[in-house]
DNA sequence: TCAAGTAAGCACAAATTTGTAAGCTAGTTC
DNA sequence: GAACTAGCTTACAAATTTGTGCTTACTTGA
């Protein structure tokens, strides 16, 4: 995982291991990769495509978050030696599996805007 | 929701009700939040309580947190005036539709270490 | 010769999140 | 009347995350 890689063996334990959640977290969290993730769900697509669909990240996230995705797992990176330059990403039968979880979490999303509509009014 | 409280209506517009995903995230990223959700799954706590099962969280950002689930609807704050002071919280119907999430991203955080951990050796 | 196209890298700055340390409250007990 | 309690608040500092602007590499077409 991309943020331990620096850690002692203990601080990683005390870290992730000991609460899935929060090593959960470390590999959703953050302000683009599930979104990252909502769009791979069911398309290999290159990078300038994410990027047109994704249109507030700037290149340099997205190449970061993509980079931390791969290393975790999630996504696989391939590099045509074209040019210009063509690289796809597409998801990984682990993050097949986050699909059903990604999207009960958009239909709740929807939910709780209600929710926030209803008390702001 | 909090975040958004100091918002214009068109930038919170293209925050968050655009992408379910980004206002979920609003919601519950962050480092405690679904941590929280988590040990307010089944029982209602008391802030002490929860300060216990979360050890490595500060008081500040208990509170802190505790009081933005509050106000997007998925925690309830109970004060009872006595003294020394007594502060329950417990989940909502909104949140409580978030448990089956919460627990299926628990499942797959397993195997996301498990994955870590055959990558590391 | 020069721009366009594609995916990235870097140094640096801004913003956001999290942590630390102290203080406050008002009754209750010693 | 000093100490204790549970929950909270505030000012400030540190850490982390995100953003900006500029640069690279290579080829094609104008």
């Amino acid at each position: 995982m991309s943020k331990n890689n620096g850690l002692e063996k203990e601080e990683f334990e005390n870290n992730s291991q000991a609460c899935p959640m929060t090593s959960v977290m470390n590999v959703i969290g953050g302000k683009w990769k599930v979104i990252i993730l909502y769009h791979l769900r069911d398309s290999i697509l290159r990078f300038g495509e994410l990027r047109k669909r994704i249109p507030k990240i700037t290149q340099k996230m997205l190449t970061q978050q993509l980079r931390e995705l791969e290393s975790d797992g999630l996504v696989t990176r391939t590099v045509y030696p074209e040019v210009p330059p063509r690289v796809e990403y597409q998801s990984t039968p682990l993050s097949d599996e986050l699909r059903p979880i990604i999207d009960m979490l958009c239909d709740w999303g929807q939910k709780q805007q209600d929710y926030i509509r209803s008390v702001d009014e």
